[in-house]
DNA sequence: CTGCTGGCCATGGAATCCCATAGCCAGCAG
DNA sequence: CTGCTGGCTATGGGATTCCATGGCCAGCAG
């Protein structure tokens, strides 16, 4: 990766709204990170996900909750007939694409963790069969090899994207930060407070 | 995703081998993640890495030696001409290769998280400019759609994949799985004794 | 009414992770 | 020789995370 524009001088910006630092806070821990796997394989039922898991229920209503909060996962009533109503944990679409997440960890683990045999699974593209890898692309279809990534700033002058990106809700900040460039950081892109609003989804 | 072939029925093997689990003993606190999302923007120096990612020495020094030790980072010694020797930490082939996984949460959390004036950062192709993506894409060339997965379980019958993957470490397992196909999982993916019968799922 | 099951909460204790403070050591500057 | 700086180590305490155990509650079976 290659710093460049406002984020050249790493020592001038604080990566204290750090997206990484943020989503550690919601799947940061095990059970968290292992629950959302266990409900992308399919698993809904509370029971199932502590077995599962192996973790103790303790844990999981915990770390359920916390997930069904931050809009990872939806509780949702249903009844089997003769059965009494159970609830169960869905993805919702903010759940769903962790998924990227998830591939690219065993993508990274399968290749780099010491194992005796192989991967133990094998994902592979429903109907044509062929094996699946996480992969970096620009928008224009080019491959992106590691190497050629360069790191912005949106807090200093827009650029192509912040244009549309900042525009909407930090317009302010956007004429404040382009006048000085210096001492901005933490005021434009740190910060602390949280609105949550999440709507379940598919 | 879709669990097929010997991973079919979730309850029948245990993800103990799983790479997520496995990463995330490497990864998993916020110290080392931040450590190597620092890495990735090209901190090298100790001291560096301390006040950049906000965290104590005593945590940085712990955090360094275990991303050392287990290959991620490299610990090298430099002199620059009238200094004393230092070292700096770079990062390694498999160090490097996280990136997918720190791509995957800053695309994730600049999605997901609540947050006022857009992504802090902005990541393009250097050369072309265009923004850059996480995504999923097979061997043919098709991007992979969320739910267009199919995950099997390695130890069983072997698939095309596991021909080769386990062919050159893990031929005896293989042909014992193939012989038999009953007392398998614990054998190959998980560890713990539960000898049951396994219907040939598909 | 009692028993059982699935889902969940409460408690206590252990382990982990982190911070703050306070050193130690090597080597260059003075 | 002393001071200073970068790179650590040590200690003590607090917060988080987890496990094990046990209890609570709803609702269906008997």
């Amino acid at each position: 990766m290659k710093l460049a524009g406002a984020a050249a001088d790493r020592d001038r910006w604080e990566a204290r709204d750090c997206s990484i630092d943020g989503a550690l806070k919601i799947v940061g821990t095990r059970s968290a990170m292992l629950l959302m796997r266990e409900a992308h394989y399919g698993t809904t039922r509370f029971e199932d996900f502590v077995r599962r898991v192996g973790i103790t229920e303790a844990v999981a209503a915990a770390r359920l909750r916390e997930l069904v909060t931050a809009g990872l996962l939806a509780r949702r009533a249903y009844k089997n007939p003769g059965e009494r109503t159970r609830h169960e944990y869905v993805l919702t679409e903010a759940g769903g694409e962790l998924q990227l997440v998830l591939m690219a960890f065993i993508q990274w683990g399968d290749r780099h963790l010491p194992r005796r045999g192989g991967p133990p699974l094998d994902f592979r593209h429903t109907g044509c069969e062929e094996p699946i890898a996480v992969r970096l692309s620009c928008a224009a279809g080019h491959d992106v090899e590691p190497g050629a990534i360069t790191v912005r700033g949106t807090w200093g002058r827009p650029t192509p994207a912040t244009e549309k990106a900042t525009g909407k809700a930090a317009g302010k900040a956007t004429a404040e930060a382009a006048a000085d460039v210096t001492a901005d950081v933490t005021a434009a892109v740190a910060a602390e407070g949280a609105g949550k609003d999440v709507s379940p989804a598919g």
